[in-house]
DNA sequence: TCAAAAGTGTTAGATTTACACCCATGA
DNA sequence: TCATGGGTGTAAATCTAACACTTTTGA
């Protein structure tokens, strides 16, 4: 019982991360300047290797740690990632991983100190080896998840205005949304809850805060946007 | 620019094949006992390691050629498995595919010399480590494939009868469908089309027999089932 | 002649989309 | 006082879902 498949040649396995924020109204992810070879100064994913006391997505969690400091962050596989050049060192299979974060909780020091940017989704420049196919299958796989999950809220401050979900639904979905229609789906779903509380930031008039109440939303809760 | 990453562990990779069958109204996939230690005797899907020469896309080529002999399949990758207990052998990341075929393709003498079978898919034995959950994503992925795409077709005989397609659909999606409604929606895709041909082994007066014309399905066509 | 599967339309209800004006406030 | 973003309802169109009978033919 202690060495198995011996005979079969092993990989090097790494994750990769696609970490969406939204900011000024627009959807962007965190890349980097690589600084290391193969490819340096390329841009990049923020990634790093699995080790061998760790599963897939405790990596995935550890290296977005590393990065933002955050736990408990919303984040899903997006794949696997396996051609057999795909890094010009040696063979590194690479699972990548879709996360989502509220910009408002990354110290922008930290940011800074790990030389990464938010970019705009629409003005991604070329990638390293595959992460331009990495981010183009997260961005499939996360516009789907938004529309059939209340997961948007994880990308914005636990109180925000209908106007900002709006937004974010529309730099999601690449389309603008009639903001009557949207508010009456919005009125539908009880666990989005209306607060007392005035955003004044944006209009003079001020805007009703909102608030995602997870505990209301259980499993039958229809959610469609 | 020899070794690079060299302070890192390696795992093994290896792919886990769901192949997807449709025959006697049920939708089947095909599972074996596992003939090697750890596991010996569990029920397991077909697998196999990750030659340093393929990818993974290739590697579940070769996976499943090995199995069934047929190449061109339609295969979707399901997603990356690595929690670290995963194989109890050593630390073992396999990426799942799932497969759609012809069972009338498949040589039987080729599955008993496997020793595989196809099991109903709401019958699905306990399975060996994580492959029950493999299964379980599996199904998620194809049933929301079928919705949006016309790979059902993948399926069938390249002659099919409505019926079939009908029962098909309702064998992935576990509910009855409206016949009426199901064959208004048919009748919308240009790229379904009916042939002068008649089955007469399932009744006495014979049904029409389709054929799905993949080149007249182009980008901008509608599929919806 | 009858059992068994094939084939065929209509209607009510639900959902989706398009659309325009008043409100509150700070500058 | 006016510019700015916040907030609200209705009607037409489309889509979806429910529903039952006739046809063909081999046994």
């Amino acid at each position: 019982m202690t060495t198995f498949y011996s005979e079969f040649q092993k990989a090097l396995v790494s994750v990769d991360c696609i970490i969406f924020g939204f900011d000024n109204n627009k959807l962007k992810i965190l890349i980097g300047r690589r600084n290391m070879d193969p490819g340096r100064g390329e841009w990049s994913l923020y990634g790093g290797f699995v080790r061998s006391d760790e599963s897939l997505d405790e990596a995935a969690d550890r290296t977005l740690l590393g990065l933002t400091g955050l736990r408990n962050v919303f984040m899903r596989q997006v794949g696997a990632f396996g051609a057999v050049k795909r890094d010009p060192g040696e063979r590194v299979i690479s699972v990548a991983y879709y996360a989502l974060i509220n910009v408002k909780d990354y110290d922008d020091r930290l940011r800074q100190a790990h030389g990464v940017e938010w970019v705009e989704v629409d003005k991604i420049p070329e990638m390293y080896s595959d992460h331009q196919e990495m981010i183009a299958r997260a961005r499939k796989l996360m516009r789907q998840k938004m529309k059939t999950e209340p997961v948007g809220f994880e990308l914005l401050p636990s109180l925000f205005t209908l106007t900002q979900l709006q937004r974010l639904y529309e730099a999601v979905n690449g389309e603008e949304i009639d903001k009557r229609n949207f508010r009456k789906r919005i009125k539908e779903m009880d666990f989005i809850e209306k607060t007392e509380l005035i955003d004044k930031t944006t209009s003079k008039r001020g805007a009703a805060l909102y608030r995602f109440n997870k505990r209301a939303f259980t499993e039958d809760a229809k959610f469609k946007l």
